[in-house]
DNA sequence: CCCTTCGGAGAACGATCGTTCTCCCTCGCT
DNA sequence: AGCGAGGGAGAACGATCGTTCTCCGAAGGG
């Protein structure tokens, strides 16, 4: 055995990367897998070596960035919330940097799942995966702030109605609209 | 000058119904124009002198859905809603009924702005815009209840989380959520 | 120095799809 | 009856794209 492992785990992180830029630019099926081996810079036998077909990278594009986010999400909340109200605030603050970034294009999932969801129903099961985690970490964050179960779903809410309306209106005011929503809803008896 | 005009009008309904009915199930671009055609039981002949190409079809379809759901809604919120706070809750409740209806599957317009926006302005242009009015009928129903101005884009981000989540997750429970969340909203300070 | 093996670059293939074109039938007029 | 126009059905065309195949050059062992 030679370098081949390291050597197609090196392929496969910088194909998903360069596909999970492209998609989030373009869209999935904009993108055609010659610009994606145009972009890893890879050849086309290694990008098919690593993933067999276009939907089995859309997939694991999908799966890693559900891990990012999931990381991402925790870390900023652990950094920026010093109470439990205040870590449950941090995840409004998170979407607001986020939605202030230059190449945000709206929640992948979301956009991925009204694009694809229709005929492929692996990506509808992730795009749901990926939500009820949000939503179970949200859970988490009530239950530390010994807020009643029913605010995990209202904060998920909140966070997607966020995420949608930014996506498509190209602003990042829903972030700080849901913030106080939430805060409002948290103080709420 | 024959039945030309009606002939043309009753072409363009049909297929107008055809190919919402069909971007609905499938999403547009897992569509074809045959497919259309065939739905709508005219030679692709007349499917092209009604709409010159597809795009153009796409955006009829966007028009013709906004201002279909814009006549529903205030309809239903006009029979439903008694008090001026009652017709702000009654759009959350057509939001139930719509979400539990057999073929939703999600707001067509976070749906095709998230498979095409990033390639076509045209398509975000019109989502857009249709979110935009959801949000200014908020905005007359919040001012005819004499709520400050800012619920209006509260309830919209509700309206759109509701959306978003019960495309996704397949649930209705969304409406039912974001209705209990507007309540609260509505009545604090 | 030859032979084999591997991998890279991109051509080729097959399918799909938007759009146009061809062919033929029908209908109305003279 | 003969003829021209219009329209219907679907074949054809051109482009795109996912996937596979071919060809060639480089590297390494005998």
């Amino acid at each position: 055995m030679t370098s081949t492992d390291t050597g197609a785990l090196s392929d496969s992180s910088r194909i998903l990367a360069a596909a999970q830029r492209l998609f989030n630019e373009s869209g999935v099926q904009a993108v055609g897998m010659d610009a994606i081996r145009a972009a890893a810079g890879v050849p086309l036998k290694r990008l098919y070596r690593a993933f067999p077909a276009k939907d089995a990278l859309v997939q694991a594009v999908l799966e890693e960035r559900d891990r990012e986010f999931g990381e991402t999400l925790s870390a900023y909340v652990d950094t920026h919330g010093d109470t439990p109200r205040g870590r449950i605030l941090a995840v409004f603050d998170y979407l607001d940097e986020w939605f202030g970034q230059a190449d945000f294009r709206g929640c992948v999932f979301i956009n991925t799942a009204g694009e694809l969801g229709a005929v492929s129903p692996a990506v509808t099961d992730i795009a749901r995966t990926h939500k009820q985690a949000l939503r179970d970490y949200l859970a988490e964050l009530v239950a530390d702030a010994g807020l009643p179960e029913d605010r995990a779903d209202q904060l998920a809410l909140l966070a997607n109605g966020a995420m949608a309306t930014a996506g498509i209106m190209g602003t990042r005011d829903p972030a700080r609209q849901a913030r106080e929503m939430a805060r409002v809803l948290l103080a709420a008896r």
